[in-house]
RNA sequence: GCGCCCGUAGCUCAGUGGAUAGAGCAACCGCCUUCUAAGCGGUUGGUCGCAAGUUCGAUCCUUGCCGGGCGUACCA
């Protein structure tokens, strides 16, 4: 990578500079190259010189000069200038531009991988909604990033697991069960009973469309109706003949398994692929709860008082401690994230683990990383990468708001590839309003389009060189033809792409933080200066064959290296668009 | 109260310890007898929440304040 080469030539000047005794002793700081923003300031610069003024008591300008005029020369480079208040710039040779075309042509769908994982096995996992409702457009956006950011690992050269944490265990699974149950019931025309056992009418509410007294109920799932219902089209009343409690087992299980069947169907469909659905009853049929509570013992881990069972964390540097046994006897949902991480780390052997959260669940971070120190594992290795969460017409999503949005409805009138894109198109960091009608907004207010359109451009033209006659001969083109501004702008945007692949990367592994949204942008951007390179240079002039074929081959590399990035994103590279029948937007 | 995140153009959001802070949308003005006008060019639009500090240099780092989101469970 260029940057990086450039890093180090400029350290290895400096170094020279200082055994030449034109710098005074110093240590030498770390060289960090960036894009300057004005093309005029030329393609990379580093501003070291102004950093070791200070300490080196010269001026910024001088010492510049000092290390411009120790740079060992290299053919990518063709000008170095010191400007003020003390920058060097370098500017890439044209020739070197243009013959990286062929490098790019010659990697094809691979252009943009980086060495950088070593092979390391990396564990992602992400969505792990809880299997007791649709996909929502919140568990999208971690579909979303979670794949985006499998995909980008991949490319990167780490080897990747997609795994799906289904939490089919523990108190919710009971609320669960006891909500299957009811609907079960109710859909059978069988009277249902409440808590404390007083005959509950399942009477709607007018305005929400939720059952009046259920809400009673605690913790009763409105939605299992619909699960409900499939049970009974698929199975009957079968579990009527059973114990209650067996069948509210049952009812509950099966039920499960119909909303894990359309969630995985819908997943799918968005474009995400799980290699591992892991269970969490598993971690208790298997023992390894209690193989993971014995750990923490035998370390010394845990302490008993109040009646209840502890997780010492404060001694492991936590504010406090947690409970692992509840005085009732039932384990927490925190004791099986400790087996499943043990799981994860030493029994599947993972080297670096990442969960994909969104933001409700951020205080649970310090407890995982303590968990971390207990069962000997690198803190390091289990990257929590956090996400805010999704708001709707600036609500939290939720039933009583009204404005509960399933993916499989948005999925449905737009396809996968305008959620994909707009998910990623937003840092974690910042909370996401959804936008409904931007979403489902089939025209050129969704960026979305104006990027696969551009993809569309580039394999339109070859479809138009087949109908001129024109036959493309990529490896024979004369590259030093593509002298034109637009030409090596575009050219420059390609070579940034391997560059994004690695700055992500690294910055998720190294530093936990997943800046996705540099994918969308880059390839967006890219698109636009394909997009002058379009309306300023005329790709099929029979009068110039030549130059023709060397565009042709700038366009082809541009056409791998916009699907290439739709295709990390998870979204389809068009070969044409036409101008679709706008969708009327639905009413507020 | 404490912890994490956010506050940048009318809207939705990028961005960086550096050289004149950007994009998309919206608004306005232009451009289809050559590769798709889902396009291109241009104009308007900013005290980068407020204040102090560190620095040669702060929108970026630190502190305080204001505003918003989330958390602070023997829920998951």
């Amino acid at each position: 990578m260029i940057k990086d080469d450039i890093s180090a030539l400029v350290s290895q000047a400096i170094s020279a500079a200082l055994a030449a005794g034109e710098l005074p002793e110093l240590a030498t700081p770390e060289v960090t190259v960036e894009h300057p923003s004005k093309p005029e300031h030329g393609d990379y610069a580093v501003s070291v010189a102004m950093k070791m003024a200070r300490t080196a008591r010269m001026s910024p300008l001088k010492i510049a000069e000092i290390i411009k005029n120790r740079l060992a020369p290299v053919d990518y480079i063709a000008a170095v200038e010191v400007a003020p208040p003390g920058f060097i710039n370098f500017r890439l040779s044209e020739d070197w531009l243009q013959s990286q075309i062929k490098g790019v042509l010659a990697q094809g769908d691979t252009y943009g991988n980086v060495e950088m994982g070593n092979n390391l096995r990396v564990q992602v996992e992400f969505v792990s909604a809880n299997p007791t409702g649709p996909i929502t457009i919140g568990a999208t956006r971690n579909a979303c990033l979670g794949d985006t950011l499998a995909n980008v690992l991949l490319a990167a050269g780490f080897q990747v697991e997609r795994e799906y944490y289904v939490n089919d265990a523990g108190n919710q699974i009971r609320a669960w069960n006891e909500s299957m149950w009811i609907y079960y019931r109710d859909e059978l025309g069988l009277p249902v009973t409440d808590d404390k056992g007083e005959p509950l009418a399942m009477k709607l509410d007018e305005e929400t469309g939720q059952p009046t007294e259920a809400r009673e109920f605690k913790d009763v799932r409105y939605n299992a109706r619909d699960y409900a219902r499939e049970l009974i089209e698929r199975e009957g009343k079968r579990f009527l003949e059973l114990p209650e409690e067996q069948a509210k087992a049952l009812v509950g299980k099966e039920g499960v398994k119909i909303v894990l069947e359309h969630n995985e169907e819908d997943l799918a469909q968005l474009g995400v692929l799980f290699d591992v659905w892991f269970h969490e009853q598993a971690l208790y049929d298997t023992g390894q709860i209690d193989k993971a509570m014995q750990l923490l013992r035998d370390g010394g881990h845990v302490s008993e008082r109040e009646g209840a069972v502890w997780f010492v964390s404060s001694a492991l540097g936590q504010d406090k401690d947690n409970v692992l046994i509840r005085t009732n006897g039932i384990p927490t949902y925190f004791v099986s994230d400790i087996a499943y991480h043990f799981n994860k780390f030493k029994v599947r052997g993972f080297d670096k683990v990442v969960n994909l959260w969104a933001a409700d669940h951020q205080g649970h971070i310090p407890r995982m990383k303590a968990v971390m120190q207990a069962i000997g594992v690198n803190p390091d290795d289990l990257i929590i990468l956090v996400y805010q969460l999704v708001s709707v017409n600036g609500l939290r999503m939720s039933k009583r708001n009204k404005n509960f949005i399933p993916l499989r409805e948005v999925m449905d009138i737009t396809g996968p590839d305008p959620i994909r894109y707009n998910m990623v198109a937003r840092s974690p960091e910042a909370s996401l309003d959804f936008d409904v009608n931007l979403a489902i907004a089939q025209n050129d207010t969704n960026p979305v389009y104006y990027v696969q359109y551009s993809h569309a451009r580039t394999a339109s033209i070859f479809k138009k060189a087949e109908e001129a006659g024109i036959t493309p001969q990529l490896d024979s083109a004369d590259l030093s033809l593509l002298g034109h501004p637009s030409e090596l702008t575009l050219i420059r945007h390609l070579l940034l792409f391997p560059e994004t692949i690695q700055d992500v990367a690294k910055n998720c592994i190294d530093n936990g933080v997943a800046e996705l949204q540099r994918l969308p942008f880059y390839t967006l951007e890219l698109a636009r200066v394909f997009n002058s390179f379009y309306r300023d240079c005329y790709v099929l002039d029979q009068a110039n064959l030549p130059v023709s074929q060397a565009r042709l081959a700038l366009t082809q590399a541009t056409r791998n290296v916009l699907a290439r990035a739709l295709t990390l994103m998870g979204m389809s590279a068009p070969e044409r668009m036409d101008r679709a029948e706008q969708l009327a937007v639905p009413a507020e």
